[in-house]
RNA sequence: GCCUCCAUAGCUCAGCUGGUUAGAGCGGCGGACUGUUAAUCCGUAGGUCCAAGGUUCAAGUCCUUGUGGGGGCGCCA
């Protein structure tokens, strides 16, 4: 017979049948009854064992973390916490898990301890929530842009590019690091290296996604990304997943427009479909938040933040207004920020966008065009020659969720800025064609997936929603 | 890269201004009970107090260095 899911057994609850499950057992209570759990719910199926005619081997056998198979039928449960139940007429134990060296059990384990033994915490409740919330949004991300008639454009996780500017990066190379060979000069002879030149992992798939942009269409990536920055924060990982959708003829409030439908979208997709998971993790949300100290505490839960992110438009002010509001703000006047905004063209610091976010609007902020001076070559210059049409979305708790800009279509304009900030422009030649021949306007951003699923599931680390974070000193697993 | 905090049983943690044999809960093992819900009750075993130096009559506790980890900041998504 075959194994059906848990999660269709609870959902149809066919009563009488006869029925298999496969699964892992989370606890075992009173030497009678199995909390199983196989992966396609958070919740667990109780499977009721007859002590009397169960073999005391097999009993002993049924520990927290083993693998087995239940025969048996279904009848409405006798006990109060679920509705149905499994009586078994036969266990089978796939694979034991020796309850004095299996490191999980049933109780609350510190993330701390449980990102030490990454390749276990799939089976706890937590990272089983998030690993199928973090499921949903991938899918639903694929879904928007489908229905809006985007194509997925793969871009190169090689790149021969480092003027992207966008960070430090990871070289690739197959050359003998114990002998690299040189050239008169002392320089390192790439022309023996596999592509007969300097190559990296990309850090953005931006430049080629435009490319795409201007024949397709409406693109999107969602792949790996690298920054080999050392950056230890709770927000950052070495390699993360990034969406980047780039549209043709589409001006920076089309962009804003877009991102925020993708956004709503996504997450009231989650909503729809992870009932159960989002539960589990609003829970674990709420309980976490009242050990903050008060002033750090969230005034809401994760479903009602959630919510608030579908029912409510983004705040969209220009950074100008931004400085002005943050300039006047009492944290401000009264020094209490580590970097008092002194005057316009300062870069905005977390403790800004934070103030901005869950002080002063307590909505998601959309801020645009900001000075020039603080953001790429590619973006736009507005007529004032300071600004460039560029936005970035910040969202509560985790900052900028969203970054991006219209694109400089002149090609003229663009030049100009490239030289500026000693941009090669050579190197660049097949991003300036696009310009040379048929340009238009257009626009796109970078959706850093990770934070997205940070926000949806509540986890306050990035290293807690990605399944084997990579981290300046940790590449384990 | 900078600033901070932490490391005690398999896990979560307590251990006061340095002072005798380092504690609890969970988990393990043995038993009792049996429709339980992280089951409960009784008993029991379990420690290189992260490592290496140092101060001291005496170090889990103080100092130095190292290792591992957390949090904050910067860089960004």
């Amino acid at each position: 017979m075959k194994a059906r899911r848990i999660a269709e057994l609870l959902r149809t609850q066919p009563i009488d049948e006869q029925v298999v499950i496969q699964g892992w057992v989370r606890t075992f209570r009173n030497n009678q009854f199995i909390a199983m759990s196989d992966g396609s719910t958070i919740k667990t199926l109780q499977v009721v064992v007859d002590r009397e005619t169960t073999d005391p081997e097999i009993l002993k056998r049924i520990n927290t973390g083993a693998a087995i198979e239940a025969h048996g039928t279904l009848v409405p449960s006798q006990g109060r916490g679920q509705s149905v139940e499994l009586v078994a007429d036969d266990i089978t134990i796939h694979g034991e898990a020796d309850p004095e060296k299996y490191p999980l059990q049933p109780k609350r384990h510190s993330m701390e301890f449980l990102r030490e033994i990454a390749h276990l915490r799939f089976r706890t409740n937590t990272f089983g929530a998030v690993f199928r919330v973090r499921h949903a949004l991938a899918f639903a991300i694929h879904k928007f842009f489908n229905d809006e008639g985007f194509y997925y454009l793969h871009t190169p996780v090689i790149t021969a590019s480092d003027a992207e500017g966008a960070g430090e990066m990871f070289r690739v190379t197959t050359l003998d690091l114990h002998k690299v060979p040189m050239k008169e000069q002392g320089s390192i002879d790439f022309k023996q290296d596999f592509f007969e030149r300097e190559t990296n992992l990309t850090v953005s798939g931006q430049l080629e996604a435009e490319l795409g942009a201007l024949a397709l269409g409406k693109v999107y990536t969602f792949g790996p990304t690298f920054r080999a920055e050392n950056s230890n924060t709770s927000r950052h990982l070495a390699e993360f997943w990034m969406i980047e959708p780039e549209v043709a003829f589409c001006d920076l409030d089309d962009n804003m427009d877009l991102a925020e439908a993708m956004l709503k979208y996504v997450v009231s997709y989650v909503i729809r479909e992870c009932n159960d998971d989002l539960a589990f993790l609003n829970d674990r949300f709420v309980k976490e938040e009242q050990s903050k100290p008060k002033q750090e505490r969230s005034e809401w839960s994760l479903l009602e933040k959630l919510a608030f992110i579908v029912e409510h438009d983004f705040e969209r002010l220009t950074y100008t207004r931004a400085i002005d509001i943050l300039r006047n703000s009492k944290p401000n006047r009264k020094k209490k920020f580590n970097y008092v905004i002194e005057e316009w063209g300062a870069d905005l610091q977390s403790e800004h966008e934070r103030y901005l976010v869950e002080k002063h609007f307590k909505k998601p902020v959309i801020l645009t065009d900001y000075p020039k001076d603080i953001k790429a070559f590619y973006m736009r210059m507005n007529d004032d020659d300071k600004t460039v049409r560029a936005m970035d979305i910040l969202f509560p708790g985790i900052g900028e969720i969203v970054g991006g800009s219209q694109r400089e279509e002149r090609l003229d304009a663009l030049k100009a800025r490239m030289a500026e900030m000693d941009i090669p422009v050579k190197e660049l030649y097949w991003y300036l064609d696009t310009r040379k021949f048929g340009t238009c306007p257009h626009a796109g951003y970078g959706l850093g997936f990770e934070r997205l699923v940070q926000f949806v599931t509540g986890m306050s680390n990035i290293r807690d929603v990605i399944a084997f974070p990579r981290t300046p000193g940790n590449a384990n697993f």
